[in-house]
DNA sequence: CACCGAGTGATACTTTGTATCGATACGCGA
DNA sequence: TCGCGTATCGATACAAAGTATCACTCGGTG
């Protein structure tokens, strides 16, 4: 919550709400989540409240398999990757040791310079896999 | 074009020329692309030619980094990347062979199982850094 | 207490995308 | 060639998603 009190911004309590619920929400929310869940608040705060988080670096939008875009709680530092489950749509961030390789691979591969990257891991995550018998 | 006769689907005027366009547009189509540019469509039309491409694959929706998504027409075959030049938006496509080793990396770094996945570069291309100047 | 800017809700409005419907255009068999 | 069913098309009505505006509230400060 700290991190939101910079620049004169304040933890409100639709803002702390909407956090709160990010924080269980490991399947990432939308604006009809809520506007479904209980933190009431109007429709235009749930955008400005999400906008507000995006450029904060306190959540990222993750696309789904689907194509639809979901607001996740960043829990780790500053760079990393999502995985997002095919199933249960749980995001998952994690970082790895040997990006750096794997982009030096990628940039003899091509031409022009690369500045930055995203990676996106679609997977089944352990729960899924124990429940769905698979 | 051969691609999208298949089905009882025909290869139509819209249709040809909106491919048309996608062929010298690198940078890649949205509606609002449709709707400024000469092969005049109905409005309905950009949208269902658009969708109508993308699941005949003719199509891939792609992020610029701004979160934009925007329609590129697809190249080369199945398995392929994006890399998106951050001055000129043009979107290029490349394969690499070094991937099955970098996701082998990445799995041994997360818990459950990869189906799939997407990998986005975004560079300044070749052209953009001769003229740029740096 | 007065002031001021951040924050909020309600609402109007714009943009984006979808559904519907009548009218055409094509491919194909009789 | 004629007739028919399906694919398409344009126009328009609708629905959904996102933005802009405005008046009002809340906290902190002098």
């Amino acid at each position: 919550m700290a991190t939101l009190e910079n620049g004169g911004h304040r933890a409100t309590a639709p803002r702390k709400a909407i956090a709160k619920l990010l924080e269980k929400m490991y399947e990432g929310i939308t604006t009809e989540t809520l506007s479904e869940e209980p933190p009431s608040v109007s429709r235009a705060m749930e955008y400005r409240t999400i906008k507000f988080f995006l450029n904060a670096g306190v959540v990222c939008k993750v696309s789904k398999m689907d194509g639809e875009r979901v607001n996740i709680l960043t829990r780790v530092g500053h760079r990393h990757y999502h995985s997002v489950c095919v199933q249960c749509g749980a995001v998952g961030e994690f970082k790895t040791a040997t990006i750096d390789r794997s982009l030096r691979a990628f940039a003899s591969d091509l031409p022009g310079q690369i500045v930055d990257h995203r990676i996106r891991l679609y997977v089944t995550c352990d729960y899924c896999r124990a429940v769905g018998g698979k």
